[in-house]
DNA sequence: TTAAACTTTCAAAATTTTTTGAAAGTTTAA
DNA sequence: TTAAACTTTCAAAAAATTTTGAAAGTTTAA
């Protein structure tokens, strides 16, 4: 495998990834091209990389900013603007996390306690539901904290934690 | 809030967070309904419930037995199927972490080692290529060890990872 | 100012995914 | 056997999502 295969091989793996964790292909793909890019790269050389056309390209590089794992940098000079992700994967990871529990896990938290405080009937199907909604709760409660840990950590944070769930 | 409403709340934001996660809003709604269920269901209880077709349900039932998260049960002296989920959330969640490193983070270590073994050429493109993969890949790694770890525990896994993790 | 060089927006088109429902398949009881 | 009671399949329809590209918007240099 040469360098093209081994890119094209990646951004499109990165892409189909993307697509099974309701992320966009061309999101995924503009991400995983940027990951490997030593230079930051203009709009067009992102259209051109992976033949998409420039209305998609601003929309997803805004999304990806939005995650806060894409920045717009500025080439002295040069009016331009250029595109660079985060190239640390665990500073990358955690930013997926932050935004994951913010967006995910803490609306869920919430409908999941309002659903499981309604007024207990005496009747299975009641009793049921506020059993397992509140199982659920507590899970989702504790992931959220345990994602919070992970996320207010030093670098390193997932050997860390690794080490610490092994012994 | 009463029981209906509650369960509607329940059934739609668990069917909208699927979607979140490409999980199709049947599927996910089945699961709900079944999760809160204190019964087995019909598949005519669950077109019923949920205003589905047919064809949606069975589709959506054998793929949700795919995942090891949802059971055919006979009532004896009945020709029908009813249908079940796994109550516990502990093991619903031991069960997907399972089914989602085999399906998704197993093949994802693949392609990364795979191109991440690319032979280096001094140019700076294959450098940062290689780099990159290769800090996803062992990201990756570390995180399908984790799964497998807490695959492989005891049930109430999820309160002592948090324990290890915050201490 | 103006106009060139860019980016963003958004309605329409294309694509993908999901859903439907009727036909085909299966199982069981008699 | 047959037929009733079910479930599954799958092509077509519907719905949802993504993508396009041209027009509108913005910024900068002169």
């Amino acid at each position: 495998m040469n360098y093209n295969e081994a890119k094209n091989k990646f951004i499109s793996t990165w892409g189909a990834l993307g697509t099974l964790w309701g992320i966009n292909k061309a999101m995924a793909q503009i991400h995983a091209l940027l990951l490997i890019s030593p230079e930051p790269l203009s709009m067009e050389d992102i259209m051109e990389e992976l033949q998409i056309s420039r209305g998609n390209t601003s929309m997803n590089l805004r999304q990806l900013m939005d995650w806060g794992i894409v920045f717009k940098e500025n080439k002295m000079g040069e009016r331009k603007e250029y595109f660079t992700s985060e190239k640390d994967v665990q500073e990358l990871a955690r930013q997926i996390a932050k935004e994951r529990s913010r967006r995910e896990l803490q609306p869920t938290i919430k409908v999941l306690n309002d659903v499981s405080s309604i007024q207990e009937d005496g009747t299975s199907k009641t009793k049921e539901l506020i059993r397992q909604t509140k199982a659920l709760h507590e899970m989702a409660n504790n992931l959220d904290i345990m994602v919070n840990k992970v996320i207010g950590q030093e670098s390193n944070w997932i050997t860390k934690a690794l080490l610490k769930l092994i012994k």
